[in-house]
DNA sequence: GCTCTTAACCGAATGGCGTTCGGTTAAGAT
DNA sequence: ATCTTAACCGAACGCCATTCGGTTAAGAGC
């Protein structure tokens, strides 16, 4: 019933407090997040449309984030490697997230800059003109794929009774859960750009 | 009230309506569930756990149809690419039913001799065992990105007012929506495999 | 063929979710 | 001093998965 007449809530205070509750909780609910912000969730609506809003726009603050290409004179693979890294690590800080990304259309103008610089270094470093949006899904479906593989359970194969001896000997020789997923995302990086090298047309720059 | 003895659900009638679901609604729930078995929503609860299980046998079903590495006298990089498209194909017959999978934790034993088998085959190849689990990691991120693009709606990219040329030019020049993905993918494979096999510790087979 | 057990079903209820609606309060303009 | 209106609230709505307490009839034992 008091009301408190100064201003509770504005968009950027939502957003802390729902990246909070991502981080915390694992995923978004109205409620958890009106309670965090100390007030009802019918008051949110007044600053934001509504939950697929806040997703949308804590996508907006990650892309603002990355590293893109800066079309410079630097080796167009470092450029690559260097906005993909970003990209995961940023989906990284907040892996809970993802699942909550991929569930979301892309509306936001400032997501096909990013891929616009992408395609451009791509472009420049050489390959095909019909090539480059292939290369630009192959790149963003191998990030995809690694940030859905850090937002899975830390453990992601249940093995037990013997019966998949090679699947269990791997996983005792390799690092686990986090570990395992940055090592596995930096080992095909590599791979992938190793394999764009040698198909690309001409020679080196 | 009236009510037909005669066994009117089991498990398989349950999952061949919950990939219907899926297919045509993008999404399950019990109720919809319900509405297609002619059955109401708490008695699919006497064939099945409740809807995470339905998620996980929907993953077997899948699983059975991928060819697995042979752990023959072929080539590995063969094996590992007829694995990773058999794998793509089956996850583009639902694509709905990908986001569902990510989810959720690997249980099924069958779903894990899969994997198994990926492993034994790497490690045959001459990986280092504890790198078999990374490139494992790598080839299931891979797959489930491409899977994902090709979930994602026909036109991806929705590059508009010419603040994004280099996007622009190179959506033009590719073939679009499906023809696009399929084109990405084979492209993004064949390059990750000759990364991998760069990367191989001796020499040939 | 009668009784008894019990698997297979149902409707209703529970609790959690996102969202909408009809107020109420007080900040700031007139 | 009055009016407007942005910012808030509680309650309600509809949808979701799941649970519970019956009820029916198939099939076993006699």
């Amino acid at each position: 019933m008091v009301q408190r007449r100064r201003r509770l809530l504005d968009v950027e205070t939502i957003l802390d407090a729902a990246l909070a509750c991502i981080d915390e909780r694992g995923r978004l609910t109205m409620a958890d997040l009106a309670a965090r912000l100390g007030a009802s969730a019918s008051s949110i609506y007044h600053h934001v449309s509504g939950r697929p809003e806040i997703v949308e726009l804590l996508r907006e603050r990650l892309v603002a984030r990355l590293e893109l290409p800066r079309l410079d004179r630097s080796e167009w693979g470092s450029q690559v490697a260097a906005y993909m890294r970003s990209y995961r690590e940023a989906l990284a800080e907040h892996p809970n997230l993802i699942p909550l990304l991929s569930e979301q259309t892309m509306t936001a103008g400032s997501v096909l800059l990013g891929y616009d610089r992408v395609a451009a270094v791509l472009g420049a470093a050489g390959f095909p003109e019909d090539q480059v949006m292939l290369w630009v899904s192959v790149l963003d479906s191998y990030a995809l794929g690694a940030a859905l593989d850090l937002a899975a359970p830390d453990e992601v194969w249940r093995a037990g009774g013997g019966d998949t001896p090679a699947l269990e000997a791997a996983l005792r020789a390799a690092p686990q859960g986090r570990a395992r997923a940055d090592a596995a995302f930096e080992l095909g990086l590599e791979a992938l750009l190793a394999g764009m090298r040698s198909r690309l047309p001409v020679g080196p720059v």
